[in-house]
DNA sequence: CCCCTCCATTTGTCCGGACAATCGAACTTC
DNA sequence: GAAGTTCGATTGTCCGGACAAATGGAGGGG
């Protein structure tokens, strides 16, 4: 009796554009990419191998290479030495990139809302000049928001810049996100340091939040630097337990 | 007036071993990792051509490129095109990799200790067969932990996990954590999905960690996969928040 | 004095090839 | 029939070279 194949090799419509100036291994990625989010890879399918497949699309081995390592990291594939290389199951989304709390909720549909709270220039405190790296006292920004999705407070957020970075008006504030604006600034984001706890809510903090006193509050405070290493932004934020939480995905480094 | 030069070249004393087997740009990327960890490469400072440093070497460009792009993947470098690669500021420690709170506390000098309270095979409930991918109703096991630093309790750890995958004795889950269990028997972890949010404790929540009822816990969920795509584990912890909170860092895709 | 252009430097992309290490299956042997 | 062995397939590592693209500074022109 034939036994079903499980898991054969997929024939796939692959092609490459040599006159376009987007590397021919990033377009190669991206089609294979689209290919495993509609379905046309099916979890669990080889790929074939890169020889075959470098072949038939007209590329070297090391450009069929490149790409497929980029979803490697990306955790969509698997490789496997004397096997091939394999879709992995699974609903992976995104391995948690460095994301606003803005870009999150608008991703969500939640048509985020800011209100500026404060905005001004303060010396900074032992706690804030050892985070960004500056003397106690030096002069920062000092941003306060009320963020919230469907008229209803979600978060409040308290960040502090250093001085000369960034010019930060309130019209601009409400209209999108801090990350967005250090973005169009022309700076580099290119890692942060975070912590995440929670606490409850002293009276002050759930007036804003629209929580009774001792409510559970989930704290995240971050420190963002760009990629000369300055430290750009220190943030101290607290969010309302009961109506939102961190999701993201982790991908173990091999 | 000679100004002095903020960031010159910084030669390094680099060697590889041909006759080991580990392979050429591992060697040379943790030679640089190390250098760099030690303060030998200063942040700022250029890593000198990488066509220069393979001449030195006596490695080819492609083996050098591998070496370097493994550290940018750490963020431990930033490449600029027409610049160099130079090494970023800043305290990198670890861009979040998929720990179990073992190794975390063990990692911070903190001697883990864990009672099992349960371990038992149950039914699996909508929430469970929906993260593993079973039946409602299915078999599954339950583990049923308190972790514990210096004594005090730190969190309440509940797991679920498929039947068959695992033996899950008292006395091993006792020693170390589930994850390098999980590890020990051939299950190659990939991604995990995680929740984390806080919340007030209940009577039994505070009961179990030492905190008055309606103090802030932090939770947290995570179903973890392995490499074939499989949900292996299903997980809900509780923190005391009083205690613990999660710190890590985050590196910018680009 | 300022702005524009040109150029050297450096990384980004791509090619073609070679051999080693590992896995799984077919084969052989006991 | 079961266990060990061999072998093909596939990815991992490494080489040497070539040209393109971006950056920043030097030089020239206004």
């Amino acid at each position: 009796m034939a036994k079903p194949v499980a898991d054969p090799t997929v024939p796939l419509e692959l092609s490459v554009d040599r006159s376009s100036p987007v590397p021919l291994y990033f377009q190669l990625s991206q089609q294979l990419e689209s290919a495993i989010e509609r379905g046309a890879l099916t979890p669990g399918s080889l790929l074939g191998n890169e020889i075959e497949l470098a072949g038939r699309l007209g590329l070297s081995r090391p450009t069929v290479r490149q790409a497929i390592q980029s979803l490697v990291d990306k955790g969509l594939l698997v490789r496997r030495r004397g096997v091939g290389t394999q879709v992995v199951h699974s609903q992976v989304k995104r391995p948690l990139e460095l994301s606003s709390l803005y870009d999150d909720l608008e991703a969500a549909g939640q048509r985020p809302e800011t209100r500026v709270l404060a905005n001004t220039l303060v010396p900074a405190s032992a706690e804030i000049a050892a985070a960004l790296a500056l003397g106690e006292g030096d002069e920062v920004h000092r941003v306060e928001r009320l963020r919230l999705a469907h008229g209803e407070p979600v978060a409040y957020l308290c960040n502090h810049l250093p001085t000369g970075l960034l010019a930060l008006e309130d019209a601009r504030l409400e209209a999108t996100g801090l990350y967005r604006l250090m973005r169009a600034a022309g700076i580099t984001l290119h890692s942060a340091r975070q912590s995440v706890g929670a606490r409850a809510a002293t009276a002050v903090e759930g007036e804003r939040l629209g929580e009774p006193t001792g409510a559970p509050l989930l704290t995240m405070k971050r420190t963002t630097f760009d990629d000369k290493g300055r430290a750009v932004e220190f943030g101290s934020h607290t969010y309302r337990a009961s109506r939102y939480s961190f999701e993201f995905q982790l991908l173990v480094r091999s």
